[in-house]
DNA sequence: GTCGATGCAAAAAATTTGCAAGTAA
DNA sequence: TTACTTGCAAATTTTTTGCATCGAC
C-alpha cells in the first residue's frame, strides 16, 4: 500500500499516446486479476465503474498495449482471446495447462525458470537462423484437467 | 510410393466412427500440406475435388479428428485456427516462430527434441501435481519476421 | 487549437446449430 | 435397418470499421 501513481504512468507519452481514463481502468482491471481476462470480462469490469467506456475502446486499447509490450495475449482455443499484464508488482511468470475438456486453465510457475533459460537458449540460435526478433514465449500443455478425464 | 491404404483407416471404427469421403478428403488434403490449414483453406481445396462437401462438415470433421488425437489445432492469435496432420509419413515433429507483423508462421524442427525431452520430464512433474493428464504441447516464439522489423 | 482517442451503430468474419435427407456398416 | 453423417440455411459469437464528437497535451 505505498499509493503514487501506477508504474505504467510514463509509459504512454514516450510512444507518442495519450493516458486516458479508459486507459488506465482497463490497466488497472489487468493489474488486479490474476486471471486470463477476455476483452469483454475487461468490458464488464471496466463498464461497471465508468459505464461510458465501450466494448470498442477496451479492443482498441487492448491492441495498443499489446503493440506496446505491456500486455500478452493468449489464445487458448476456445474462439476468444485472452489478456494478461505482461510485467508489473502483482505479475509473475507463468506458463499454462491448458484443458481440452472443459477449457479450463491451470497457470504454473514451477520450473519455469528452468523452462526459461532453455528457450532463451534456443531462441539465440533461431533468431539468428531465421533472422527472427523474438520478444517472448509462450508454452502450452494440453490435456485434460482431473475433473474431465 | 508403397501404395495400399491411407494409414489412418481402422482408427474411426475402433471408435464408433464411420469412414466417409469427406473424412478421406480431409485427411487427404492435410496430409498432403505442409502448412498450416485454416478450416476455409481446408474446405477450398476439399470442396474443388468434391464440390459436395460443405464448410460445415470440415469443421465438424476438424473437431472430430482434434478430439481423436489425429490432428492438432493451433492459435496464432490472427482469430482463425490452424489444423495439422498430428502424426504419419510426411509429418515431423516442430515447434512454431509467430511474426507479430505480419503473421507468418515459420517452423522449425531444430533443437526440437532437446525442448521436448525438457518439456517431457516437466509434464511429468505437473501432471503428477495438478492430477492434469498432458497428451501435447505447443511452443511459441513470438516477435518480428525480417521483413516486419 | 490540434490530433489522437472514443462511442455508437453497423459490418465483417469465424464458427455453431437445427433439421430434414443421405449413407456406411 | 439403424444410427451416424451431411448439407443448407440461419443463428451466434467475436472482432473490426466508419464517422462524428470529445478531450489530452
Amino acid at each position: 500500500m505505498v499509493g503514487g501513481p501506477p508504474w505504467w504512468h510514463g509509459k504512454f507519452a514516450g510512444y507518442g499516446y495519450r493516458m486516458t481514463v479508459p486507459r488506465q481502468a482497463i490497466l488497472s482491471t489487468l493489474s488486479k486479476s490474476k486471471k486470463h481476462l477476455s476483452a469483454e470480462d475487461i468490458y464488464l469490469s471496466v463498464h461497471k465503474a465508468y459505464p461510458g467506456i465501450g466494448l470498442t475502446t477496451v479492443y482498441r486499447t487492448l491492441e495498443l498495449l499489446v503493440r506496446m509490450g505491456l500486455v500478452f495475449k493468449f489464445d487458448f482455443g476456445d474462439g476468444r482471446s485472452r489478456y494478461e499484464l505482461a510485467e508489473g508488482p502483482n505479475t509473475n511468470h507463468h506458463h499454462h495447462l491448458v484443458c481440452r475438456g472443459c477449457g479450463r486453465i491451470i497457470d504454473y510457475s514451477e520450473l519455469v525458470d528452468e523452462e526459461t533459460k532453455i528457450l532463451k537458449q534456443i531462441g539465440q540460435t533461431l533468431s539468428k537462423k531465421y533472422d527472427f526478433s523474438i520478444d517472448s514465449h509462450q508454452i502450452h500443455f494440453l490435456g485434460l484437467c482431473n475433473k474431465c478425464k
